[in-house]
DNA sequence: GTGAAAGCGCTAACAA
DNA sequence: TTGTTAGCGCTTTCAC
């Protein structure tokens, strides 16, 4: 019985009534080999019996490794996000390492405040989606040795690794599948123009509408609350101002859905419609949704490999970014199979 | 400038620097009262000058407080244990504390280790949605001094606080919704039967059955990947022996969607359907979406709240069990809206 | 008000 | 192969 009855056993409990040394319950704990068997059966029976825990606290503060790994988003509620931390939290937990999940609501200012309470428990690495594609993610927050793995959003003037997806591209090939249908009223719909990503989609819009001699319309909120179906009939649709929406992300198509049906009208069959970000049940809904979507998965083991690698290994490796390929994943509501009118040369 | 130019500066070059001894800097640093002014603007000058970061670590090992709280959830992708989550999350960065999430895949070995793991990192207090209804998760693996809160499963024989929801009535009063609509051949379908809230939900279901004089059917798979529209169309169709399906999660929903779209059965049209639980775009499907919703903010508010009166304040409470009502949302494809056979005095 | 000393539970660097 | 001695960065006595 240890002398305490009260507090949790330590090392010093274990070595004493094992009659080894601190250091060679140590050497057990931590699987050394160059302990005699017999020795480490009985520290092992000892701590057993004992029901003896490691204070991961206390070995972090001599390691400086606290074994976590920090992961701001800026909105659990995005299935795409969800994804994405499934497979860090994969990776992670193949490493040993335990996630510390926070999110910045995408405001800048929570996200300074979560990054310091993550600096402050000492985590040893953290991977990010930037609230802001501005300067505020910038190195007076983030100690030069913590590995910081960006992902999503790309933020300008900094040298964080990073993982992205082709957002101009990707924006641009399912604008062009609307133009093949024969719409050329389709306008942008989005949240938070600021962002790195809505910038990118819109450039890409832009080039495919151009390249077609149409003209392209952006419809933005700052904030997705204001995103109403008064705004979407006032700001969008305009009568008939509108064949075909673009919307740029995930929020943005649940709120355009969410209006149209309020406005009475089929999203994919009155109006043609592509959303950025998949759904759950986007394949179920009638017409089904047409998507831009996203390698969730990929993007998550990505920004976890990059951050290990500088864990593991060389944290002066220069800094990389991998840009993943998003896809098209076509279904109905752009028009396609609900009789719609796909010319002849589309994709 | 701090001695040692590579590792970050700790309170004792806070202090050094400040002409101040640690005590002092450690008062300031905690706003104790009993510092002079004059004093502690100096010290809060170096810090900001030197770029000190507290270590959190360090302090947790002397307070034995981690300020980090553990959650276990069965299955991330499942957008009620997200918005749990994140009600979590807000009542817990409130109170300063942060939060470790994982995953135990349902699997009670995961989740075991997935509890050492946590133990070990000292977290003040567990949020879990157990894996299992057994005795598994049982005191042998967490400490008595770690407060716990269940909830979702109830598990037999612990003393947690527990968070649940009407599971029975609730399921009682959707399945005597769809028999008001006429319906007998109801079938229950659904994954992993030993599961409390399984267990419970089809004794809701039995119960009104029972009471019109119909004949309970269950179709139960074990792992949700079994559940394919083969099983669906051998094992719960038979033909026309099922006028409507009661899905008793929502990781079945999704199964039974897709498997009734790939047999060409339109659900709620063809064939009546209740879930229980949500889904982003349940109202936006055709038809949309009959569900069984769980609070799960009021869940998620209420386990942190059972788990922060233990942490600050009287750790000898009684244990205590909270019923949160789940809510009956009538969209379509129960029968409703659709053409259907709504009986008179149908709810 | 302030500070010196001790120690939280562990590992690192040495010596034996 | 083993043990001893220092710490890690902070808080907590308990003196002054």
């Amino acid at each position: 019985m240890p002398i305490r009855n009260k507090r949790a056993p330590t090392l010093a409990d274990v070595a004493r009534a094992a009659r080894v040394s601190l250091k060679t319950a140590s050497r057990v704990l931590n699987g050394a080999s160059n302990v005699r068997q017999e020795k480490v059966s009985k520290v092992q029976a000892v701590m057993a019996r004992l029901g003896y825990r490691p204070n991961e606290l206390a070995r972090s503060l001599m390691t400086r490794k606290s074994g976590t790994i920090g992961i701001i988003v800026a909105n659990l509620a995005n299935p795409f996000v969800i994804e994405v931390i499934k497979a860090v939290q994969q990776v992670a937990r193949a490493n040993g390492y335990v996630l510390i999940i926070t999110s910045s609501e995408g405001q800048p200012e929570v996200e300074s405040a979560e990054i310091e309470s993550l600096v402050r428990r000492r985590i040893d690495g953290l991977i990010i989606a930037p609230a802001s594609s501005g300067p505020r993610l910038s190195s007076h927050l983030l100690p030069a040795n913590i590995p910081t793995v960006t992902f999503d959003q790309l933020v300008r003037g900094t040298a964080f690794d990073s993982v992205i997806i082709t957002n101009r591209q990707s924006a641009s090939e399912a604008t062009r599948h609307m133009i093949a249908h024969g719409y050329r009223r389709i306008v942008a719909v989005g949240t938070r123009p600021y962002l790195y990503t809505s910038k990118e989609r819109v450039a890409g819009y832009r080039r495919s509408m151009a390249q077609s001699g149409f003209e392209a319309r952006e419809c933005f909120v700052k904030h997705e609350s204001l995103l109403t179906a008064k705004w979407l009939e006032e700001e969008v649709l305009r009568g008939e101002a509108a064949e075909a929406i673009f919307s740029l992300n995930w929020v943005t198509t649940q709120h355009v859905l969410r209006g149209l049906r309020d406005l009475g009208i089929s999203a994919g069959r009155d109006i043609a419609l592509i959303s950025f970000d998949d759904f759950d049940l986007g394949e179920m809904l009638t017409p089904g949704l047409s998507v831009v979507q996203q390698p969730s998965d990929s993007l998550g083991r990505e920004s976890a490999r990059l951050l290990f690698e500088r864990l593991k290994g060389d944290h002066a490796l220069p800094s990389r970014r991998i840009v993943l390929q998003a896809r098209l994943v076509i279904r109905q509501s752009c028009g396609c199979g609900v009789g719609g009118t796909l010319v002849a040369g589309a994709p």
